[in-house]
DNA sequence: AATGAATGAGACTTCATTCAT
DNA sequence: CATGAATGAAGTCTCATTCAT
């Protein structure tokens, strides 16, 4: 089980627009599939019915189940990241990406509602694939916090742990508010999100609890530096 | 076909201390083997092999593989917070009980490296058991926040909201640097972690763009009421 | 499967008044679960449940399912046979017989709703047990029919074809006005019954069909339209 | 666990006629088991070994082990029928019906031996199969009989009732001198039933108890005397 | 390119029976 | 007498994959 090997996939290529069609009809079967009833359960004979093209027809696209899994994670991610990019384009500081990049994650969560289980599977079928997922993830958080830490706009801290702290934060809200709870306060979550996002607890240190509650007192700036 | 009354009932508790040994021998065997193979591939067969016994006693003590799986989460998330629980008590503060809870979470799970595998997998297993296990940590975030939030301590946002951000990039971070990096810098990451918790990104405002970062100019503490 | 010998069974005959008590909640437990769900569906740790005693008792009693089976089915048959034979006891002919001994009989199917289902059962389990219950009842019937037949009651033919002529009739009425369609137009039923016993179709004979029914002393043609 | 959609669905119709061969193999070799070691006993390993295909070849044609019996019970009633029915076509009158059917339907179950053990096995592995065999036969008892009835053959009674009481006599005859008998002395039983057919057990009223034992009255007692 | 019949390993689960206490 | 834990053979059913058409 669990192959954690993933050697680019010899994709097959088909070549007539039939064979393009049908491939995608197969694609589309796959991820609504294990979407609905997960990657054990979603049996080949299934995708193929839901396709509507024979049990055979499968195996001249791809060469076993895993492969269709992997290319539905992956378009899945890219997909994902593409309607990101688009949404932060125009954004001003990093504020600004932030709040649109949470957005729009809960947007696709909302409307793709099987996205969780299909990435969380993955984790199981084929590991590489799994942390290839947040892997992309992540280098698009690393670049811009870098950027912006670069800009003096955001604190300097280690930007890839940073990546995920933020990565985790979104997929844990979304799994609760938009996931378990269906869009309900979400508003409010994100401006939460937002608020911590900015400031944190904002926690006084604890070594200085002699009551001085001026905001002056707390971390200097500067002596964030440390990465 | 005529299937109307009593369903089987396996014993649940069993009545002799025999019993209980072996009931406890298939729990442990089935933690080791879900954590290992993951749920769907680790068989009742491997389960009681394992546990060095036949293979009939598993439905001595579990009605099915779904059910033993269940309480094997269940066992795992009491256990966990039982630790942190203990590893908090003596915190004098919210961010050493932020850094406490979360260098014991590292540590449990880089110890019972199978953390993961179980409690994701809970979610395609049984989605009651997956939300419970969150839900019971979050309500222990949520009591500490609000006292802390109480004693002016930390800002005062939605709690729930704060449990699953806190959850999220504790879980996340875990992944990427317990579970996938085995512990390397995995200190450096938790300072991060905790300066993220304090300040967040500690952004300016993007709607004072004129570059004074005099401290003082930060977002005053008070304005954070909101929630 | 299907042991078509049955030795006496060494019946284990329990001393104790204790013993006794068990013995007899094993049985009706064994009658009331092969009735509900079938002699392969009715598991011992079924029966010792409804019996409420340990699964080990079971086999203190009996040496296996098929011997509790058996005795079961002995028992109902002569529980049955004491019935209709109390019932005829006051008749004063063979129809009164035949109307007695088909009334108890349904009257014993409706109120053990099971019989049949255990009955029937016996074939696969034990076929001796089987074809014991039938030879039983044909031997009552076939003395009381040749008693009638030596006084001149009732035509002289096979008493052992009659026999399973009437059982069988009696089977099947049971079977569907009693078994499937509780009781209702139960009485009109045993009228048809008795009257197709008394007379048969009553048909002329074929071979004469010029139409001269001089016998036509024979119970004239009209006279018994009932339905 | 999460098992929303749609059922496998096997191929009721095989599309191909290599699939219509199969599924025979697979039908006969399934009534062939059923008769010899009884539902239960026959597992779907011995069905497809005895078919010659493989085990998994089973459930492209049928979705469960029920299914194939119903199929064999409704197919094996449907040719005893059909047997039946070419056999009394050239019946002149009701005697002669009954008389062909029931050595039809002798010699049905005298050639397919296992019929008695399929049939009866219905009535535990699928009620309404069970009642569907004999609801049909009923059918064309009552439809027959209410001819002979409305041309004045026979007796005015109930159709629906006699009719079962003629399926039990033939049934039960069946089972005594075909099935456990083999044949032996059929011809005798056959000619007893139809005695009795004809004229039940010939009755006097009990209510004319006068004692006037004379033949005289009714159907001369000698003429029928053939026992 | 497409089809669908065929395969068989392997999964879960049941249960009559034994046995130590 | 009574108990209940333990056993393991056997059964039903699933499904990824192959292959002839």
């Amino acid at each position: 089980m669990n192959r954690s090997s993933t050697p680019p996939a010899p994709r097959v290529v088909p070549l007539t627009p039939r064979g393009q069609r049908t491939r995608g009809k197969l694609l589309r079967a796959a991820e609504t599939l294990f979407g609905e009833k997960g990657y054990e359960h979603a049996s080949i004979a299934d995708i193929t019915r839901e396709a509507e093209v024979a049990l055979g027809t499968f195996y001249v696209y791809f060469p076993d189940k895993q492969s269709i899994f992997v290319e539905v994670v992956d378009d899945l991610g890219a997909r994902l990241r593409r309607l990101i990019a688009e949404a932060v384009a125009g954004c001003e500081d990093r504020m600004a990406v932030e709040r649109e990049g949470l957005r729009t994650f809960f947007q696709f969560a909302s409307q793709q509602r099987h996205l969780y289980r299909i990435v969380r599977q993955a984790e199981f079928v084929d590991e590489a694939c799994y942390r290839r997922y947040y892997d992309r993830f992540a280098r698009g958080y690393v670049s811009g916090l870098k950027r912006a830490m670069d800009a003096g706009e955001v604190n300097r801290l280690d930007p890839e742990a940073l990546a995920y702290c933020l990565m985790g934060m979104g997929d844990f809200l979304g799994m609760r508010w938009v996931l378990w709870e269906s869009d309900a306060g979400l508003e409010h979550v994100l401006d939460t999100a937002m608020a911590f996002i900015r400031h944190g607890l904002d926690a006084r240190p604890a070594e200085a609890p002699t009551g001085n509650k001026k905001k002056g007192s707390r971390t200097p700036r500067g002596s964030r530096s440390k990465t």
